[in-house]
DNA sequence: GGATCATGCAAGCAAACACTTGCACCTACG
DNA sequence: CGTAGGTGCAAGTGTTTGCTTGCATGATCC
């Protein structure tokens, strides 16, 4: 029963190098060490195995979140924002893959974004949270700005590799430098700028 | 030879919806109105037909641009980054297929990636020109925000379709909103918080 | 030991693929 | 008028693709 899961991870990976249309049924097969054969005895046809494999990496669980009540706000967004582009930024070739074959399989880069999803309505509600406890401005576009941050931390993921110019700091320090622009744009009050 | 035409328009309309490998010639022959043989006698197979179409998508002019001596920055950098925004979205499933075959055709992607590069850029070098105005603050972390800003912009005009629940706000506010954070984060002082 | 079941191997099938050839047509230009 | 060049059409090439079949092999379980 192990030849399963030596398909599954194959397919992921040959999908992830050469998108669907790539990913032949041969090669994936050669790359897990298994016969063409029993890859279609176990999932019946490659649309289903590719399905299967696809959701199983879409389901694997993110690591850390933030705390349900807010301590020290900036420091706790800076490990946790580091921690999810790290994640991200290990699985972006995955990530550009299933985002570029949204045309053709929407509901294949809707699923594997359900993980992401999860972590944006965290921030979503830990914000809301700093809002109550009067952290920071009242008047803070709390929407705004989780989209703002989690697109940051995404479009570094997955363009650090396109477009190296673009980023002038290390993965390291890339949250860190992003959670401070943001916590600075959101505790700021409007009448409270660098001018006055 | 107008037919040379309407097979570039039609290559680069069927990569966008297939990718390079369902982009067949077929495909592209069909949708352009013209035999297929004709699209070989042109560009003599399918990988230069591609390289050409491609080519000519990221050599297109971009709209709008900063001005080269600021006056209203929030205000310039909100129609900059509309523009800039509507530019992206109007192209996202382009961009979508191109990043996704950055692993098979590296050169492709980050060809496409010309354009936005420029754009970044112009925004380092505006925000450079605040810096040295007094506008902003002397200590702004400028790379970084421009790398968040210009993130923030492409991950909304790649994102918007897959993950609609994550932009709880209109495309034509979404600058506005980027923008209003992004200037308070580089505008106040790191001693000139909200808690003061 | 015998039955069951997952797997490997060799071979092959029909479709789709990129690409070619030969010929007829039409238009433009001298 | 005649020639040259771009195009359409029909047919066909060899390769790759998803998928199937038949049979041998090895482990597992009763």
């Amino acid at each position: 029963m192990e030849a399963r899961e030596k398909i599954l991870d194959a397919a992921v990976r040959v999908f992830s190098e050469a998108g669907s249309r790539g990913a032949t049924t041969r090669r994936i097969a050669e790359v897990a060490g298994v016969n063409e054969v029993t890859l279609f005895r176990q999932f019946g046809c490659k649309e289903r195995l590719l399905r299967e494999a696809l959701f199983r990496v879409s389901e694997r669980p993110s690591f850390g979140s933030l705390p349900a009540e807010p301590g020290d706000a900036e420091a706790e967004l800076v490990i946790w924002a580091s921690g999810h582009l790290r994640e991200l930024y290990a699985a972006s070739s995955w990530i550009r893959r299933s985002i570029g074959e949204f045309e053709e399989n929407p509901e294949v880069s809707a699923s594997s974004c359900s993980g992401p999803a999860l972590v944006a309505r965290e921030l979503r509600s830990y914000l809301d949270r700093l809002q109550e406890q009067g952290t920071i401005a009242a008047d803070a576009d709390t929407g705004a700005a989780a989209a703002m941050l989690m697109g940051a931390i995404l479009a570094d993921a997955i363009g650090r590799d396109v477009m190296p110019d673009r980023y002038p700091f290390s993965v390291d320090e890339a949250a860190e430098r992003y959670v401070r622009l943001f916590f600075r744009g959101i505790s700021a009050r409007a009448d409270l700028s660098f001018r006055d």
